[in-house]
DNA sequence: GTCTATATAGAGATAGAC
DNA sequence: GTCTATCTCTATATAGAC
């Protein structure tokens, strides 16, 4: 009587309770954000009883914060160890260090589950003002963002401080916008998903590294 | 016995109560978002009675959406006016087209009343997906848009168009994230609120020109 | 671990007196 | 144009049976 959704794709029989509600939770907090979606839209998509939410995360917020971490942790891993990686070449390429914070986020929009929900999700959450979200990611996500400041100050020795951090942030606005697809103006599309994503991190990285050695 | 509410600024003896209610809605959408906020909220701030949004606005969307109209009007003047005048010098300097977008965005956030709010709310509602708030913008907006998209395949005739697309995204998510102050990383706070911005938007030319002209 | 049922609170919207 | 009062709906959360 448990499980199998319609939503299970098929040949994929078990899916448990506590993953169903986290799968249509993302979507619809990509969707309609946090307090836009009430828990019984979530339940009643996901085809469990409304009181499961509660039983399973406790809260609403804790429901937000392990959608958050369940992709986050994989996205700062892999971003930290393409880091490492672009860190054992001497002199220490920029367009490396870029590719190593662009590229895990743009492919996290090409997971076959939901994986580009997520992402609309992350632009929200940096929309967002609340601060126990706020706290939440920058406790355990801010030394990835620090490590990356790192390694661009080594790329730029002579850049300061203050420019370099505006032009992190400027990267990171730039990413976001592109990974959640929010431009106004649509373009071809013709292109396939993975190819439409491959080209954004390839204008990203040439933009943002132009942009990173502007006089 | 109406108006002077306690929000109102000494010697400005008489807002409107349809005046109050979109400020305080503007301040509160930015710290809450749309769906965070609530009308009873929005009164109960604004010193006014509960019923007064249904009657002065119809309905919480067409506060919302008056909310932008009152900005993005003007917003939206300011930079076509700085279009036209940079066309008309030749040849057409990207700088001065750069400085058109960018500097009526943030120049917002330096008005004296609730412009800081604002552009919170605008990066708010790229991230919404709501199609009734885009389809708003972008009839009412999508102008602008195109105008600067012109204005950029002008200064790179050879650049092809699907590239000049994903340039202007990444400038428009950029300055979005500027604007709205989003970044994680903790900045110098010595600096005034006017000389914050003016650092911004110089900072923001400077990455987004060498980004479009990046080979 | 999942269900029904419900407590409690808050939402948007409107009717009708003043 | 502003008020009180209220309709109707929905929210989160929990208690307790199975």
């Amino acid at each position: 009587m448990p499980c199998l959704a319609p939503v299970n794709a098929p040949g994929t029989p078990h899916f448990s309770t506590k993953q169903r509600i986290l799968d249509v939770a993302e979507s619809l907090f990509a969707e309609h954000g946090f307090a836009g979606t009430s828990l019984r839209l979530v339940t009643s998509q996901a085809a469990v009883n409304l009181a499961a939410v509660n039983y399973h995360f406790g809260s609403k917020d804790n429901l937000i914060a392990e959608v958050f971490r369940r992709r986050m942790d994989e996205m700062s891993r892999l971003r930290l160890e393409r880091l490492a990686q672009a860190r054992r070449s001497e002199p220490l390429v920029l367009e490396e260090v870029l590719r190593a914070f662009i590229e895990p986020a743009l492919a996290l929009s090409l997971d076959r589950d939901g994986g580009a929900a997520f992402v609309r999700v992350l632009a929200r959450a940096y929309a967002e003002r609340n601060e126990r979200l706020r706290k939440f990611l920058s406790d355990h996500y801010g030394h990835v963002l620090r490590e990356f400041s790192h390694a661009l100050a080594r790329c730029f020795p002579a850049l300061d401080k203050e420019a370099l951090y505006w032009r992190l942030d400027f990267l990171a606005g730039a990413l976001t916008y592109a990974m959640a697809d929010f431009g106004l103006l649509r373009r071809s599309s013709s292109a396939s998903e993975k190819a439409h994503c491959e080209r954004a991190a390839s204008e990203l990285v040439a933009f943002a590294a132009a942009g990173f050695r502007a006089g």
